[in-house]
DNA sequence: ATGTGTATAAAACATTTGTTTAAATGTCAA
DNA sequence: TTGACATTTAAACAAATGTTTTATACACAT
């Protein structure tokens, strides 16, 4: 097949198939034998087409990662609608529903936060790209949509670190799911999920504090 | 040398090494070589007191890390006092020093935390342990000392997820250090942890709204 | 000193794994 | 159909890796 035809069916298959398995056991932990018995290829179109295994991983942070992330902080910005400014408590609203319910099913959201805690953890090329390109400019954009309703002597630093905790807890409710379910003791399906959404809307904007005896605040 | 003389040298430094050697990289990517290596000793040591690779990593657990784990509880526990009842600000304020500063020192808290996140995002046996022997009780615990000041239509379920969501924070402070200093732009030093304790126990408490303007709470 | 069990050492082994090679197959334009 | 190029396939390769084996060194009770 010539390159007009773009029949990338298979290039496609594998980047597919070895998201997948990337963020479920690691980069270490799959191996290119795996990745194209997933894909139905034959075992040399990795390196066929993406070159080798590590330039295959860093292509999926590059093409797939970094597409969903961008989905992700548009379906934020939409579902905030137009009325600037906005409270925190609209802005925390938004950001819990786009990252656990949102424009990703249920596979795509784990595969996404499964990917970044391991980048996270244990540092690629990948993270550098990731932060620069899009978690520092999206950190930025809540920074100045935050700003306006923070109290003076609140640095940006701090600010910034709100931002993180927040994020923190996303990822942790994300990528834990085994341990949450665990000690939750209960399964992580779409009830649960409500649940979840609502604790950390909470959560995020009054801490504790949120679920403590009015007359102890 | 007879076990009575118990000259565990050699199979404490491949406890030590291989730890540090596991947080650092993960299970898959760290080797027998590498480790007996740094422990100076033969290869075929790691099978002979450990009888092979996945056992030392989950003897790693049952002995370094479930005793850490202790360590941090017992720090946390002797830090609040005997008072009782004791309220979630001290509770909190007792959580994020001991888990920041604390008894540990800073590579062992961050092995400690890099360790437990790896096992999160790709739980093995160990994590079943841990959750079971040392996260469940602790929370537990935690939860029975929080119920008194929560509010009556807090659920135990809610109560626990208010705990998760604090060392939530705690561990992606802890592991993603890279990340983090990258973001925030400033090194991982002593001071940016006081300011960091500071802000997780603010954020705990009040969350957002604890930065908030006042006029806007 | 001798024998017994422990510990260390070096080498060998069998798999696994990423990559390369070379041949075969397929596609399409001229 | 033919030639040129893209794709697929099977096989081979070299390096890495967990484990086992066999021999040697060591410590200590008898």
């Amino acid at each position: 097949m010539t390159k007009d035809h773009e029949n990338e069916l298979t290039k496609e298959r594998i980047l597919n198939e070895a998201e997948i398995l990337f963020a479920q056991k690691g980069y270490k932990s799959v191996n290119i034998r795996e990745i194209t018995k997933a894909a139905n290829c034959n075992l040399a179109a990795v390196n066929y087409y993406f070159g080798s295994k590590k330039n295959l991983y860093l292509d999926i942070f590059r093409s797939r990662w970094m597409a969903r992330a961008k989905r992700l902080q548009e379906f934020f910005k939409s579902s905030l609608g137009s009325i600037s400014p906005n409270s925190p408590a609209k802005i925390v609203e938004a950001l819990a529903y786009t990252f656990l319910k949102g424009p990703l099913s249920e596979e795509e959201r784990h595969r996404h936060h499964q990917l970044i805690a391991r980048e996270m953890a244990q540092p690629t090329e990948a993270l550098e790209m990731i932060i620069d390109q899009m978690i520092k400019p999206f950190i930025k954009e809540l920074s100045d949509m935050l700003l306006p309703s923070m109290s003076k002597d609140v640095t940006k630093e701090e600010l910034i670190l709100n931002i993180l905790s927040m994020f923190a807890i996303v990822l942790y409710f994300n990528f834990a799911r085994k341990a949450v379910t665990s000690i939750i003791n209960r399964p992580y399906d779409s009830e649960f999920k409500t649940k979840l959404i609502e604790h950390i809307i909470n959560f995020s904007l009054y801490g504790l504090s949120g679920s403590q005896k009015e007359e102890l605040k």
